[in-house]
RNA sequence: UGGGCUAUCGCCAAGCGGUAAGGCACAGGACUUUGACUCCUGCAUCUCGCUGGUUCGAAUCCAGCUAGCCCAG
C-alpha cells in the first residue's frame, strides 16, 4: 500500500482530499504545517483554509473523524526564508510578488516533500484544484481541474518534475460543491468554513506596515508622474502601489487614474489613463518548464495567464536571449505586472511559466 | 485700494426664485488561496464665502463686507 502525507489545512478541500485518497486505498498521513501562526493559536478566529489560524485544531479534529494519524510539522524557517523575505524583498523593488506561488514551491512542496519522503512516504497530496498527470513524452505536468470556475494550476506552476513524480491531488477532479457536499455527507465540521483568501501571513491586510515592521524602515515618499515627467502628486513610498492599481492613490483628476509604471531607480511612480495600462506584450524570466522541456527555440501559440484571477488570452511565445521567454499577446492585456508569474496553457495543460519583468 | 470677474462636499463642477446633478477622491461591502481590476452601497439638510434685505419661498434677486483672480496704476 502507497503511503501518502495530505497537507491539511484544516479547510473543506484538504479535508475530503484526505478522505479521498483513504477511499482509493492509499495509507493516509494527515499533517498540518506551522508556517507562521505564533504558538500559542489563541485568536481562533475564522480565517479561512489555506493556512488561517484555526487550522491546526481544525484540522486535527478532521483527521480524528477520518481516523488517520495527525501530525504538526514545523515549517517557520523555510516559510519565513522563501515568502516572507521574498515578499518583502520584492515590493522594496518595486516589484508585486506573488507568496502563494512561493509558498507552494518552496514551503508546501519542497519542504513538505523532502520530510514526508524522509518519513517514508511514496507520495504527497494537498487540497489543490489541479490535475497531475504524466505525459507520452515522460513528463509530468499539471492538468486544469475538472472545473474552469475553480481552477487552481496557476499557483503550482513552479512545480518541479520531481515534485510533480510524488504530488496527487484528487480534488481536481470534482467542483467545489461536489467536494462540499462529501464534507457535509461525511459530517465534517469544516463542510462549511469559509474559503481562504488574501495574504495568509497579513491578517490585517496592512502589508506596507508588514513590510516596514519587517524590514524596519520607511519607506520614501516620492513623486506621481505622467508618461511625459510632469509631477502630479507625491505618493507615500513604492511599495503602496502596484501596476493597474486606481485606489488609495489619492488623485483627483477629474476621471480615474491608474498606475502604469514603478520607477525604484527614481522613486517615481507613473500615472496613466485607463487605456495606457494595457499592453500586448511582456518578457519573463526564470522559467519553469512542465509539460515540454524548454521551447528548443521554436515558437509556440499559447493561452497565457498573468495573474490568478485571469481567464488567460492568446499569445505566441519565443525564447529570447538570457534565457528569457517574449510572450506576443494577439489582444492588449490589462496590467502586466512585473514580479508576477505568467503561465502558459496549451489545451487543459500547464506548458509552463515563468516570473514577469 | 480705479475698473472688471469669481466665490456650491477634500478636488472639479451642475444649478439662472421653488425647496443642493454628476465626475474624481474617500469609506464600507462583494469578488479572490497574491497584489490589483471590477461591481455594490455610502458620502453637503441649523447647507451653497459672511451679514442683512426683497419674497409664501433664495444657492439662485438686491445691498454691504471678506477673500481670490484679471486689467489698469
Amino acid at each position: 500500500m502507497s503511503k501518502v502525507v495530505i497537507g491539511m489545512s484544516g479547510g473543506v478541500d484538504s479535508s475530503v482530499a484526505a478522505w479521498l485518497l483513504q477511499k482509493q486505498g492509499y495509507e493516509v498521513i494527515g499533517v498540518t504545517m506551522q508556517i507562521w501562526q505564533d504558538e500559542e493559536p489563541e485568536e481562533t478566529e475564522e480565517n479561512g483554509g489555506c493556512c488561517g489560524l484555526s487550522a491546526v485544531e481544525d484540522a486535527r479534529r478532521v483527521a480524528w473523524q477520518l481516523g488517520i494519524p495527525h501530525y504538526v510539522m514545523n515549517f517557520k524557517k523555510e516559510f519565513k526564508a522563501h515568502v516572507m523575505d521574498y515578499f518583502v524583498e520584492e515590493y522594496i523593488h518595486g516589484r508585486t510578488p506573488n507568496p502563494c506561488i512561493a509558498c507552494n514551491r518552496f514551503v508546501k512542496w519542497e519542504a513538505l516533500l523532502m520530510r514526508s519522503l524522509g518519513l517514508g512516504a511514496d507520495y504527497i497530496a494537498t487540497g489543490h484544484y489541479a490535475r497531475v498527470a504524466q505525459l507520452e513524452n515522460g513528463r509530468y505536468a499539471l492538468k486544469r481541474s475538472a472545473t474552469a470556475a475553480k481552477d487552481q494550476t496557476y499557483a503550482l506552476y513552479n512545480l518541479t518534475q520531481e515534485q510533480l513524480s510524488h504530488t496527487l491531488m484528487p480534488v481536481g477532479s470534482y467542483t467545489k460543491e461536489e467536494i462540499r457536499q462529501m464534507a457535509e455527507d461525511l459530517g465534517l465540521s469544516v463542510a462549511h468554513k469559509a474559503d481562504s483568501q488574501e495574504i495568509c501571513f497579513i491578517p490585517d491586510h496592512d502589508y506596507a506596515g508588514f513590510i516596514r515592521r519587517e524590514r524596519g524602515q520607511v519607506p520614501e515618499p516620492g513623486n506621481f508622474v505622467d508618461r511625459e515627467g510632469n509631477v502630479l502628486g507625491r505618493h507615500k513610498g513604492i511599495i503602496h502601489y502596484t501596476v493597474g492599481q486606481r485606489k488609495g492613490l489619492n488623485l483627483s483628476l477629474g476621471h480615474p487614474v491608474f498606475v502604469v509604471e514603478i520607477r525604484p531607480e527614481t522613486n517615481e511612480v507613473v500615472i496613466g489613463e485607463a487605456n495606457d495600462v494595457f499592453t500586448d506584450m511582456l518578457i519573463c524570466d526564470k522559467l519553469n518548464w512542465m509539460a515540454v522541456d524548454g521551447l528548443q527555440g521554436r515558437e509556440r501559440q499559447v493561452t497565457a495567464k498573468i495573474r490568478y484571477s485571469h481567464q488567460g488570452a492568446p499569445c505566441v511565445i519565443r525564447e529570447i536571449k538570457g534565457r528569457q521567454v517574449e510572450c506576443r499577446f494577439l489582444e492588449p492585456v490589462r496590467a502586466v505586472t512585473p514580479g508576477q508569474a505568467v503561465v502558459f496553457y496549451e489545451e487543459d495543460y500547464v506548458l509552463g511559466g515563468g516570473t514577469i519583468r
